[in-house]
DNA sequence: CGTATCATTGAGCTTAGTCAAAAAGTGTGG
DNA sequence: CCACACTTTTTGACTAAGCTCAATGATACG
């Protein structure tokens, strides 16, 4: 199946009848909100797999985003009886949902950052490594700024403006709009709002303690003695 | 495995060696990253799956929230040879897999919210659902303000604003703390930073004009003529 | 009844969103 | 080949929302 920039390759809430696999180019799966904000939730590239979440009908659109973007389809009903009688197939079909995981998981941790220079830094990192298929400095970024925002839930300004600003803490520079180089990763994986590094503010301060305390004091009466909603 | 506050069921980094259950009780998955801020990604209630994500070893530590939090663990290789032969068995793993990946999607569209009271109701909504089996108006939440705030990317006092504020709207009510009533569901789904619904501002009229064009213009051809990198 | 933690509220500051417009690419047809 | 139309990207000015720091209640536990 061979599509063009923003083909759909099938509609929320339609039923699930096939696993897709990108064989080359660029694609998205999103949703439209009520207030026509667009959210994309997963971006897939080359040798992604995806469309197997909701058992029903799917939760989310999918579309090509490049000319060209090829997907292979396959019916559903076929790999789940492949699969009952082959489970080397079985266990790579697992694999694969494993795979949408891991990318929803990682999507989830470039959201938790809290400014948008970690955001957008944080995509890079990610989408570099997805693309060459081990940490890499040199990106060409297969969408565009709209589509960067609506994945990182930021504005495309903000996108442009976090850019603009690596670039000029030379933590990355640009040989075209669309070609980043990574010139300080340590700079993105360690980046801090107030820019000092090491002094481990919150979690271990106020939140650790909590647990780390009751740990130490109760590890010996083994299995805790109150449960009242509430926690402690 | 019964479990204390604060308990850690795994930790980051070591190998996978078992498949885990929450039977009853409350857990979290997390990573606490550089700066000391605490990111939870996934949230498990009795029921819940997980575990599985890499085959290697954990990408984040899990930690039971609840005094006497019960959790089961099924060894890894004995799961798995089991299902080899039993394709029935292979297929529930498939389902409990997708269970996470449901979760982590529906975190995804929360975190995707705009502003804070947007995140927070969401997230009642979504707890309801999960507690209850089904869309529900009732909620006692298991957690503190804390791991909220942790888990929607938000800091503790914009939670407990965000609290306050719905509150103050009639959109939930508190009969204690953690025990809440969802008054107005339409306005935590529908609801808009500028409080105005339907006019769809933007995908509608400056993005999706383009894939439309395209569409129209391209569908006859088929499937395109250029691919270069950077699209259109 | 102290002593933690959890929860709420206030004041000031930083950052991202919004509105607006200009600049830089990209492809098309004359 | 160049001018035109269109999209993508960048930049500016202003506004609004959330974070930080700080302090004050509320609640559970020993």
């Amino acid at each position: 199946m061979r599509c063009y920039h923003g083909q759909t390759i099938y509609d929320e809430g339609t039923p699930v009848e096939y696993w897709h696999r990108v064989v080359s180019g660029t694609a998205r799966r999103f949703v439209v909100r009520p207030d026509g904000r667009r959210q994309i939730i997963d971006l897939l590239l080359a040798g992604d797999v995806f469309g197997f979440g909701a058992r029903g009908s799917h939760s989310f659109t999918a579309e090509a985003i490049r000319d060209g973007t090829v997907v292979a389809r396959y019916p559903r009903s076929r790999l789940e009886s492949v699969a009952r009688s082959d489970t080397r197939v079985a266990q790579e079909v697992l694999e694969m949902a494993l795979g949408e995981t891991g990318r929803l998981q990682d999507l989830i941790l470039i959201l938790g950052r809290t400014t948008a220079q970690e955001k957008v830094g944080a995509f890079l990192l990610h989408l570099a490594e997805r693309l060459a298929g081990h940490p890499a400095d040199r990106v060409i970024l297969p969408i565009s700024r709209y589509d960067i925002a609506d994945y990182l839930a930021l504005s495309v300004e903000t996108v442009s403006r976090a850019l603009t600003s690596l670039k000029r803490n030379r933590i990355i520079t640009f040989t075209g709009t669309r070609q980043v180089a990574i010139l300080d990763r340590g700079a993105i994986e360690t980046s801090n709002p107030l820019g000092q590094v090491g002094d481990r503010p919150r979690a271990e301060r106020e939140r650790m303690s909590a647990s780390d305390a009751r740990m130490f004091d109760s590890a010996d009466f083994g299995p805790s003695r109150a449960t009242g909603v509430g926690g402690r």
